[in-house]
DNA sequence: TGCAACCAGTTGCATAATGCAACTAGAATT
DNA sequence: AATTCTAGTTGCATTATGCAACTGGTTGCA
């Protein structure tokens, strides 16, 4: 009852937006969750060197606390380094994809974008949801080892990189 | 050249899903949008009184100014009245409407929502693209002015409404 | 004409979140 | 033994949020 009651009071609505915007409605927990699913980070360092936004120390260590807290990555130690450790993300953090989809759209269509930042943008609203599914199995083959189909050919993460690989070199081209 | 530079410096990246984030991300301004789509508020004191979950009346003059300033929403005179002005969402906004939804979907998969305040989610979610396509027609006659096509029966917000209503009652009913 | 209710906010102040730079402490590498 | 790599922490300044009271004007009604 009193564990019922604080549950109710902790929140400020049980609308599904709402609670939403409560764990992910800041600045910084989807850029880290975007990171760890499309550039496929999975240390602390690669996190916070590797942004792109140059999210702080503090703010990320933060961030990961929340988000494990929160369930929607988990938290293992590295077998290859006793001081390392791996963030993963779990079903919940994985089947944000479909939102990550639907932002990216939008913020490509109504934003000042950048052309090679926002190419996978454009394959994952082009190839829809079969893509989106896809990308979704091979997530859970990398984060939460459930077993992988046999599949021929680069995966969607690999085919999504070398699209932005292809841009950056075009432009590193053209304005030679 | 001066103007360009700013804009770049502006933002932290040209990733679509973190410029999203700069214009959306924080707890209040989806919530305010919500509100003007589902709850069809449109003024000040709809969206400060009505409001689910208590924004204060700084916070909300804050939010509809930064909104307006990315254009998600427009600001009119209210002819009927001086004081009163009357607050739409643009193309922009109304073009959120897929973000809401995956939004509600998660949401409503992974976090403590209560029926009433998620029917509307289900409801969004079991309709797909289709009867967001729906929504968003009758949004950009409402809040554009575009020529409404002809239609019979109620409209999807009457429709999400009265399916709100209905739990409402029947939780009323047996708690009686 | 006067008064209450309504309108869109603003103001002041306390608390919380963010951002930056430097720093810690242990583990692996050379 | 020294350097580098690891995941963070700490201190401090700035900014954002939250609450409650308040402002200046408008409208409706007696």
């Amino acid at each position: 009852m009193a564990a019922a009651m604080e549950e109710i009071e902790a929140h400020r609505s049980g609308c599904p937006i709402n609670l939403t915007l409560e764990v992910l409605g800041d600045k910084w927990s989807l850029i880290v969750v975007r990171d760890m699913m499309f550039g496929n980070r999975r240390h602390f360092r690669e996190l916070l060197s590797q942004n792109e936004e140059g999210i702080a120390s503090n703010i990320l260590a933060d961030r990961l606390r929340r988000l494990l807290a929160e369930g929607v990555i988990s938290k293992e130690d590295d077998p290859s380094h006793k001081q390392k450790a791996i963030y993963s993300l779990t079903e919940k953090g994985i089947e944000l994809l479909p939102i990550f989809a639907m932002i990216g759209a939008w913020g490509r269509k109504w934003l000042p974008v950048t052309e090679a930042l926002s190419i996978r943008a454009q394959i994952l609203e082009e190839g829809g949801p079969d893509l989106w599914a896809e990308f979704m199995e091979e997530l859970r083959w990398e984060h939460l080892g459930t077993p992988a189909k046999p599949r021929t050919g680069p995966g969607v993460r690999e085919r999504l990189r070398a699209a932005y690989e292809e841009v950056v070199a075009r432009n590193a081209a053209a304005a030679s």
